[in-house]
DNA sequence: GTGATTTCTTGAAGTAGTTCAAGTTTTTTT
DNA sequence: AAAAAAACTTGAACTACTTCAAGAAATCAC
């Protein structure tokens, strides 16, 4: 149900009853099972994607053909690959459920109609962005200065109900390291 | 002259005389000499900086005393640590002019006032967050799939105006090797 | 509840990059 | 134009992590 979102929205902006209508009807929903792919490479990514229930990944396939997991995202985040929504150009991305998910997704000029027409909605999505980019900073940050299993610990700690849902393999491939090595981390092997 | 950050916004949104007038009345002006810190790590990062002549730099310096480029900026960019800008906390970072330089800066409550004023003005920041922040996406790609040697040359084809100006052992930070490392990549001896 | 699939573990061998130390070149300052 | 400071280079020794291969454990599908 697309209240899931306007209920989410409401937390951060304040909408009248016309704006939350207008943003109804623009929406789509979308029942993602497990494996689901709501984006593959080369596709032109159509839909920002908001997810009401479940988890997804995007990750990229490079040319050993291994999969490197770039982001995770659960229930009110939303998971897309921004340059090929914003340029409208073919994604290097996947985008993939972990678990069952239900997302609400709004095309691109239905976005652009919006932001316009709702500009409280524009300074949500500028927020949210900030946010985005702010963590984005961070992670290279931790990439850069700590070890593998530095990572490790500061993630389990950081985010503890990712590494609940997620499989190590993904897990490992986010931190930039090997599944392999992972294991031996928990094991204490290293 | 607070000019150059009002022709800058006047590509992107359309701007009336009394917004433009609001927009001067908030900004500040700074020289910023090469090798000045226009933030560091420990203070709260006040401002949001808009480069109108130069070079700058985000760094961190590692528990070794090491330091580590998390990101260039030149002419016409923003650079702020925004983490610590929108929390209003202490930042990990620091901001330093590589060449003798110019920004306009804005702190964050001036900053907030002139988004809730002028719409556009958070359209203008919403599409600049949102284009930082794809391509921080596809950083970290780069990051997880390519070698050394590859981001080397990938980064010197897409950005050569960085190359041009910003010393190589800065350069082999951002790019997460070692600068003794390029040295030989250049060379050829790798 | 059994077979099939997916995920996790372990050790051994290999490597892409680091670190250190010293020298050289380039740029800046006066 | 000289002195000082900043930036770059080189080789040798090292290490944090990868890759491979094979087996064990957990989860899924019917």
């Amino acid at each position: 149900m697309p209240e899931h979102l306007i209920q989410h929205l409401n937390k951060h902006i304040q909408l009248t009853e016309e704006e939350k209508e207008l943003i109804r009807s623009k929406v789509v929903l979308k029942t993602v099972k497990k494996k689901e792919l709501l984006l593959r490479a080369g596709d032109v990514c159509l839909m920002q994607n908001f997810i009401a229930k479940g988890c997804f990944r995007l990750f990229i396939i490079n040319e050993k053909g291994a999969e490197q997991t770039l982001q995770f995202s659960i229930e009110d985040w939303w998971i897309t690959d921004y340059m090929s929504f914003s340029t409208q150009k073919a994604s290097h991305f996947y985008i993939q459920a972990i678990e069952n998910s239900e997302v609400i997704s709004i095309s691109k000029s239905d976005l652009d109609q919006l932001n316009i027409a709702i500009p409280p909605l524009e300074r949500y999505f500028r927020i949210v962005l900030q946010k985005s980019f702010a963590a984005s900073q961070m992670r290279i940050m931790f990439l850069f200065t700590m070890s593998a299993e530095e990572r490790y610990h500061h993630f389990k700690n950081a985010q503890p109900d990712f590494v609940r849902r997620v499989p190590q393999y993904m897990l490992a491939s986010y931190l930039d390291f090997s599944a392999e090595f992972l294991s031996k981390i928990r094991a204490g092997k290293v």
